[in-house]
RNA sequence: GCCGACUUAGCUCAGUGGUAGAGCAUCCGCUUCACACGCGGGAGGUCAGAAGUUCAAAUCUUCUAGUCGGCACCA
């Protein structure tokens, strides 16, 4: 068989991912057991905006590992698919391209218009992210990919809002929300972040009172405010302005009259002890407002600018040209105290960076504190759901919820789910599911819709359910909820009964999935309000468990940010190192840690993708008459210890890989296969056998044809060896093919080329749950590790002889041996370790490149040779006119010193009553029996020295 | 201000009470018939610092320092 010398990633991801799509594999209806448990995961929903960075792929690869293994395993899988329709950036896209295509406005083109114009440009533009999913090697099924405004999600979104709002905890309100003046609509507190400004200044004014000579002064950093003040504030407990309370102020720049305040909120002990009040453009002051009842006065329009409240000589006035314009006129009237420094911290939007401004403004709010109980009772009664790593973020999520605060659902938007909620002539509101719904309520067609939409993590809360078809229309839905509750009670006897039903409706099938896997950043904007909403619409749970992964931070150890230009491209990644690897290096990356992106580590991922190409070549190119067969791994009690070893070291790797990935650590499982593969199978097991399994033997040589006629020419013993060598040749691919398999779902396109290429693999290698679909490794059965075939002794006896060969490389390499001079190897045992060693002979004598093996009870070999200790054995060079002494001195010397060190560390344990005391026996035993071998090797060691001085 | 995480070899990181590890880099040797993206052999660490608990601490507790998050406040 032709193959390539190094493994070239771009081949194997062009042709699989399509072969496995068309072939139906991510689908769950390829599993063709009716009984099959179920597993699912839905993928959090990039933004159609977006396109693929790291974060997703190392999300993306860590979903597909746990599908791919449970697949693999026989589950019935779904990894669903699907995107969020991220109302603000697409909006942004598509007022953007109005602009530069057209000049327009959206006003321009009117609503209908431009929703149109977004609908287009998500066909044309939205499917960029997933297009790259495929070249991820995601295995989701794409037949049930989802969009949140597809029309099924959105009746979900209407029946959701409709039924919170007809049970009182959805409410409209006028607020003092975070206003975006560039993207003219409110945002959440969740998207407001913290920018810490060093140049910020706090002005004093002076406000006159009336009837008076006397003035208050006010310390504010957005004097423009004051336009808006309404009051001003004192504490009734301060001295200085006691007498003042009640009395009136002329407030600058305006004909307005004030009134002076006393409100505990005022703190007298800082600053002047005196608060403008601007209810209307700020959230303590708006509380104030409410308790004294004071007017609520917007000066600004959506963009910031000043509005005709402000006064004719500030109207339409930026917010910043008016905050100067202000402090210069209260220079002017001598007013103005000081202006001091002072470090400020600035609200930004998050996605536009611009300063948000506090506003008055009426919104809809969803009401937190029932919802937050139902999130809170689940983690308490049932520790739901569970998170790894489990510190801390259980704890910053219980925190949050405990401290949350209604959230502003509506978006002064045109993209999105637009709010069902209808106004008639006189301003009564109807809330529906439908104009004709609302029409009928209202008793008339003179209705005019809510312009809002809503926050897109309103539609994204119920992707748990609304993916699987959920709309909460009909009563149907209702009685299905009851039902499933019984089910359960019922018992096993329905269940056939039900399978057949359950293949047919994903919700009862899927929900509640088995695993989140997201970013940190998210928690609060979707894990706790997809909790809430799903227990409350659904009664389940929407998903068992969540994986919080970690930050891929740039190389310069900051996040990555296009500003900063430290991102790396998973798309170039690919190209450059291969999917695979890049996967494998994902998923290293120790669950929920952050990680500084390093192209050393990947490399190492590549190579290793390289390493498993070239020993499956190797295995291929001497395969002849061998053939993948399971019952080779069935060995007999005349085994070889290296066959016995492997079959070992296989199968506590791979119940050490499921047990690591039951758990969610990605990384050990990377870990246990990178060392099973490379030190294991390659550096020991390939070597061990490669004589054995290499070379035309006799009858190989010959063609099929030629073999009839020659057939009695062939002697039994040649026959017998045909047999070993087809027997091993069998074994190896087999124990590669077991290996390839559990490698997959980390490395699907390698494994698939490889697995491929082996003889004699077919669909009989699926699990049974596959067997009539096409073959394919993704479908094989996933090793579980059977612990009847764990064997230490195999395990100790082969560590015995990569001892031995250790040590004799050890003494070649410092003894600067070449490496075509092969010396003899005496060994000094007991009768049973010189029979594991003698069982060797051949592996030993080409691994340590030695002429001959001598074995005894005790060394008899010139003073010329160089020796070394392991745990049961005493070894010695002989290399009469290549011993360097001195060097041989110093490598002893070094021995013995290593083992000095450790064994006082151990004596000292020993020598302190408190320990043979209170430690377990065993493991006092076990120190007693390390310090007796640590004193017959120093004894050994120390008896050669002496022979070299 | 409150809460939390992190600090381990030159670099990037594993390691949740019992012999400090990996990859890369480095040093020495090797065209050994799967692989130089390789093979063999070395060197390299007071596990940030201090105190405590324990027979035993990188690991548990407290404090200190530094780094980074989250939340709150900000007249």
């Amino acid at each position: 068989m032709e193959i390539a010398k190094a493994y070239n990633p771009k081949e194997a991801e062009a042709t699989h991912y399509q072969t496995w799509e068309a072939n139906g594999c991510f689908a769950p209806e390829i599993n063709e057991n009716p009984l099959a448990e179920k597993y699912s995961i839905v993928i959090p929903p990039p933004n159609v905006t977006g396109s693929l960075h790291i974060g997703h792929a190392l999300q993306h690869t860590l979903m597909d590992v746990l599908t791919r293994r449970k697949r693999m395993q026989g589950f019935r899988t779904l990894w669903l698919p699907g995107t969020d329709h991220a109302g603000i950036s697409v909006q942004r896209k598509v007022v953007e391209q109005l602009r530069r295509d057209e000049n327009k406005l959206p006003q321009d083109i009117g609503r209908e218009e431009f929703i149109s114009r977004a609908w287009k440009w998500k066909e044309e533009f939205g499917s960029t992210i997933t297009e790259q999913m495929r070249r991820e090697g995601a295995s989701v099924d794409w037949s049930r990919e989802r969009f949140t405004m597809d029309e099924s999600l959105s009746k979900a979104v209407r029946f959701v809002f409709v039924t919170l709002y007809n049970e009182g905890w959805i409410y409209r309100g006028k607020r003092i929300v975070n206003w975006c003046p560039k993207d003219k609509t409110v945002i959440s507190d969740l998207e407001v972040k913290e920018e810490t400004r060093k140049d910020g200044k706090l002005v004093y004014l002076r406000y006159p009172v009336k009837d008076s000579d006397k003035q208050i002064t006010v310390a504010t950093t957005r004097p423009e405010t004051m336009l808006g003040d309404t009051a001003v504030a004192v504490n009734a407990d301060d001295e200085r302005y006691k007498n003042l309370i009640g009395k009136t102020i002329f407030l600058p720049l305006t004909n307005r009259e004030i009134p002076i305040i006393a409100d505990e909120y005022v703190d007298a002990a800082f600053g002047t002890g005196a608060v403008k009040i601007t209810p209307a453009h700020d959230p303590n002051d708006y509380e104030v407002g409410v308790r004294h009842n004071l007017e609520q006065l917007v000066i600004m329009n959506d963009d910031a600018t000043m509005n005709a409240n402000a006064g004719t000589e500030f109207e339409g006035l930026d917010r910043f040209k008016a905050r100067e314009k202000v402090i210069e006129k209260f220079a002017e009237l001598g007013l103005l105290e000081k202006i001091e420094d002072y470090e400020i911290s600035l609200p930004i939007c998050e996605r536009c960076k611009n300063i948000i401004e506090p506003l008055l403004s009426e919104q809809w709010f969803c009401r937190m504190d029932e919802m937050r109980d139902l999130a809170l009772d689940l983690m308490k009664t049932e520790g739901a759901p569970h998170f790894y790593p489990n510190v801390p973020n259980e704890k910053v999520y219980t925190n949050w919820l405990e401290n949350l605060k209604d959230w502003t659902i509506s978006r002064q938007l045109w993209w999105g789910h637009q709010i069902p909620a209808w106004y008639d002539a006189d301003g009564q509101t109807f809330v529906a599911r439908s104009f004709e719904e609302a029409s009928e309520k209202a008793g008339t067609t003179e209705l005019t819709q809510d312009a809002d939409v809503l926050d897109t993590w309103f539609s994204s809360a119920l992707w748990a359910f609304s993916t699987f078809g959920w709309t909460g229309e009909g009563e149907e839905e209702k009685r299905r909820r009851g039902e499933r509750k019984s089910d359960s009670q019922i018992g096993n006897e329905q269940l056939t009964k039900d399978e057949e039903q359950r293949t047919k409706n994903d919700l009862e099938t899927f929900l509640p999935t088995d695993v989140l896997v997201t970013g940190r950043d998210i928690i609060f904007l979707w894990v706790s309000r997809m909790v809430m909403l799903t227990e409350k619409f659904t009664g389940e749970k929407p998903f068992a468990d969540v994986v919080v992964t970690g930050t891929v931070l740039g190389k310069d150890g900051k996040p990555m940010s296009k500003s900063r230009g430290n991102g790396v491209d998973p798309l170039e990644m690919f190209d450059k190192f291969g999917v695979d690897a890049t996967r494998v290096y994902l998923a290293s990356i120790a669950t929920g840690a952050d990680i500084k992106w390093n192209d050393s580590q990947i490399e190492t991922f590549r190579n290793f993708a390289n390493k498993i190409w070239n020993a499956t070549r190797f295995c291929l190119l001497n395969s002849d008459g061998a053939k993948v067969d399971l019952a080779s791994l069935k060995l007999d009690e005349n085994a070889s210890i290296a066959d016995r070893w492997i079959v070992s070291r296989l199968n506590k790797t791979a119940l050490q890989v499921n047990k690591s990935l039951d758990r969610y650590f990605f990384h050990e499982a990377v870990r246990l296969l990178y060392q099973f593969f490379w030190n294991d199978f390659c550096d020991w097991y390939i070597e061990l056998v490669k004589d054995e399994i290499t070379g035309d033997s006799l009858s190989l040589a010959h063609s099929p044809s030629s073999e009839n006629n020659d057939a009695e020419n062939i002697n039994e013993g040649q026959r017998t060896k045909d047999k070993g060598q087809i027997q091993a040749r069998s074994r190896i691919l087999t124990i590669l093919e077991q290996a390839l398999r559990m490698l997959h779902p980390f490395m699907p396109y390698l494994t698939e080329e490889l697995w491929q290429k082996l003889p004699n693999v077919s669909s009989d290698l699926h699990h049974e749950a596959y067997r009539d679909a096409k073959q394919t490794i993704m479908l094989a059965d996933f090793p579980l590790g059977d612990t009847d075939l764990i064997d230490e002794r195999a395990e100790s006896e082969m560590q015995t002889v990569i001892d031995l060969i250790s040590k004799v490389r050890n003494i070649r390499a410092e003894m600067n041996i070449k490496p075509s001079d092969k010396p003899a190897i005496h060994v000094a045992a007991n009768a049973e370790t010189q029979k594991i060693f003698a069982a060797n002979e051949a592996q030993i004598l080409k691994l340590a490149r030695a002429e001959k093996l001598v074995l005894a009870e005790t060394l008899g070999v010139p003073k010329a040779s160089a020796k070394a200790v392991i745990s049961n054995a005493e070894i010695a060079v002989p290399l009469e006119g290549l011993i360097d002494f001195e060097k041989e001195i110093a490598r002893l010397e070094n021995q013995v010193n290593k083992l000095e060190t450790e064994r006082q560390r151990l004596n000292g344990q020993l020598s302190n009553a408190n320990f043979i005391e209170r430690a377990p026996p065993e493991k006092v035993d076990e120190i007693r029996e390390r310090v007796a071998g640590i004193e017959t090797q120093t004894k050994t060691l120390k008896q050669n020295l002496e022979a070299l001085i």
